[in-house]
DNA sequence: TATTTCATGTAAGCCGTTACATGATTCT
DNA sequence: AGAATCATGTAACGGCTTACATGAAATA
């Protein structure tokens, strides 16, 4: 048992999915893909884990719908009581911009502009998502047991994530734009009051 | 050339380092660590694109003081105008707390305090960092041309990530604490706004 | 006409993690 | 006394990515 094995049964602990859908679910908070996902599904059910029902289909491939079982359900509230593994990120912009002190103005301006392109497109995207949770939910969500709660909390916390790289990248800018002889450490408060801008 | 082996190349495009020293200060920013390190660099130094100095020491092992060459410097540059591609996050937490409509609020507290601890310490640590960058350059960072203005920028968004995913934290307790009866989508806005505080 | 969406699956190869291996010095 | 720091390296295994494979319907 993985880890993505266990992000599987937590989306399956929420709704019935297919594998088709619980990979495009999983990717906004886990980076994977198909052919990681459908192997671990099969190993899942053998293991008594999930449990699938198989719709049958015209023109596509038939379906299968997936579901955790009662096993699995035991198996997920123990790994979620378990040790937190450290988060892992790997972002080529951190990468790329830690050099910046040997890059011209135009190299910087090119790479500013495409984070800022991501950034903005995720930041879209994840308004969309909420608008999409209200439209389902109706507007109601009022407590902790409330169906979908996990995912409003944490496409807010990717929405607030996109947008203070948003920021930080206009303050690279601002701060290009003070000129020399200004100490950028002075700047580094400003920075932090303006994350909060909400536009 | 894989994405870590232009990631060794950035750093040492500032300063040079041992293998010892880069995996240290790369993960700061991508995850990895020395068994990856080490092999990259060998590779890196038949392709030509990195260069060493073998400092003898007793005690310990003899040390290799890598630099980037010319022609690694040319390699480097060109891969930082290349395609952005997308980070990739892997965070347990976010699995964990997808399913939380059928967690009890224990478990929900349990998990929430790992993410505390964990963000309080991410905090420090890069208070710290600013800390030290600040006495190594005498307080003096005064354009994008300055040595280590790279590390400044991305210690300034790592830290800034760090307070937004506490404040988060913050913000789902106290959504609990308001009881039932309140619609959450009417309280986003609201943790936009406390991101801000920087206290 | 070409790409995207839905929908599943396999195979090869690369990549990364964990563990093994060594060893003096310094900190707790 | 035990753990962490400095410092390098290899080996085995597991996991992940890319590509292969199919194919209808809808969209651009």
């Amino acid at each position: 048992m993985n880890k993505l094995s266990y992000g599987l049964l937590s989306l399956l602990a929420v709704e019935t999915l297919t594998g088709y859908e619980l990979t495009q679910k999983i990717n906004q908070f886990w980076h994977t893909n198909h052919s990681a996902v459908y192997p671990l599904l099969s190993e899942l059910e053998t293991r008594g884990s999930v449990s699938f029902k198989l719709i049958e289909q015209n023109g596509k491939p038939d379906k299968k719908i997936f579901a955790i079982t009662d096993q699995g359900m035991l198996e997920l509230k123990k790994w979620v009581v378990a040790d937190l593994r450290p988060a892992l990120k790997k972002d080529e912009m951190a990468l790329k911009l830690f050099c910046m002190e040997s890059l011209d103005s135009a190299t910087i301006d090119i790479l500013l502009k495409k984070i800022e392109t991501r950034c903005s497109k995720k930041i879209n995207q994840r308004r969309e998502s909420l608008e999409n949770l209200k439209n389902k939910l109706d507007g109601k969500l009022d407590s902790f047991n409330s169906p979908k709660i996990g995912s409003f909390l944490l496409i807010q916390k990717s929405l607030s994530e996109a947008k203070i790289e948003l920021a930080w990248c206009k303050w690279i800018r601002e701060l290009n734009d003070k000129g020399e002889n200004v100490n950028l450490f002075d700047y580094a408060f400003t920075y932090d009051c303006r994350v909060t801008d909400d536009k």
